[in-house]
DNA sequence: CGGCGCACCTGAGTGC
DNA sequence: TGCACTCAGGTGCGCC
């Protein structure tokens, strides 16, 4: 994002709206302008008097007008900071907008849909939950927790899931991503919350992390396998394809 | 178009 | 003590 049209976009101009889509941040101008954040995997923001010191790894700091800086910090640089100028942000909204895929918590994260979505489709339902052209927002800890939740296995075909066994999904993964969100997210090295305060559910996983431990539900050793380049745990006993 | 592999980045952890 | 190496993950790109 080049700085000039970070300036030219926002600058003096009121914050009216915060929102989300995705893992996508969203900081609305009264122009109609917005200011995109990704946080990627260690991305803070943060507010900070002018006159605090500036840590290692602040890549941007915005004044308010109210003498507070908004900074955004991120150690191994996966964020990203993006801008859409007033006079393209619809256009700019809709193209990001149609690029992303199904809300959790939306209306349309039903068995139908994704059953629709999956017929033509023969990726592992692990891969299929964590494209986020698909579905919005599922991680690898949450993708590898719900079908554990689910009992299905990670490897499964998508075009082979019954809409049962999708509906088993859509509960298991909103029951964890709200658990996980009550108790602050999952703080597995370095992630901290809107607070600053690091989360607490990884206290709760049943296996992402817990290769050669017993599994929750039957005691067997959890299995790790890389699926897609990402580390990937499951009960091999408990989840059947 | 679908599916897959990989690059990006840095600090923590491990082994010699 | 110090060095070399591996691993973690969200996203986008390029290839088949």
């Amino acid at each position: 994002m080049p700085r000039k049209l970070l300036h030219e976009s926002i600058q003096g101009h009121r914050i009216t709206a915060i929102d989300r889509r995705a893992k996508y941040l969203l900081i609305r101008m009264q122009d109609g302008s917005v200011l995109v954040f990704h946080l990627g995997m260690t991305g803070k923001l943060g507010m900070f008097p002018m006159a605090a010191p500036k840590a290692p790894h602040d890549h941007l700091r915005l004044l308010l007008d109210n003498e507070m800086e908004l900074r955004f910090n991120d150690v191994r640089r996966f964020g990203s900071i993006t801008v859409w100028p007033a006079d393209h942000a619809i256009i700019q909204e809709e193209e990001f907008n149609s690029s992303k895929g199904i809300e959790p918590f939306g209306p349309e994260f039903t068995a139908a849909s994704l059953t629709r979505l999956a017929r033509r489709r023969s990726m592992p339902v692990k891969t299929f939950l964590m494209n986020s052209r698909l579905i919005a927002g599922i991680g690898n800890i949450y993708a590898n927790e719900t079908l554990f939740a689910a009992s299905i296995h990670p490897q499964t075909r998508v075009n082979l899931l019954s809409e049962k066994q999708w509906q088993k999904i859509i509960d298991c993964c909103l029951r964890i991503l709200t658990l996980a969100i009550a108790a602050g997210g999952s703080t597995i090295s370095d992630f901290l919350g809107a607070s600053g305060n690091p989360g607490y559910f990884q206290l709760q996983l049943a296996v992402y992390g817990k290769k050669d431990e017993p599994c929750p539900g039957c005691g067997a050793k959890i299995n790790k396998e890389t699926l897609g380049g990402r580390a990937t745990y499951y009960c091999s006993n408990c989840q059947s394809i």
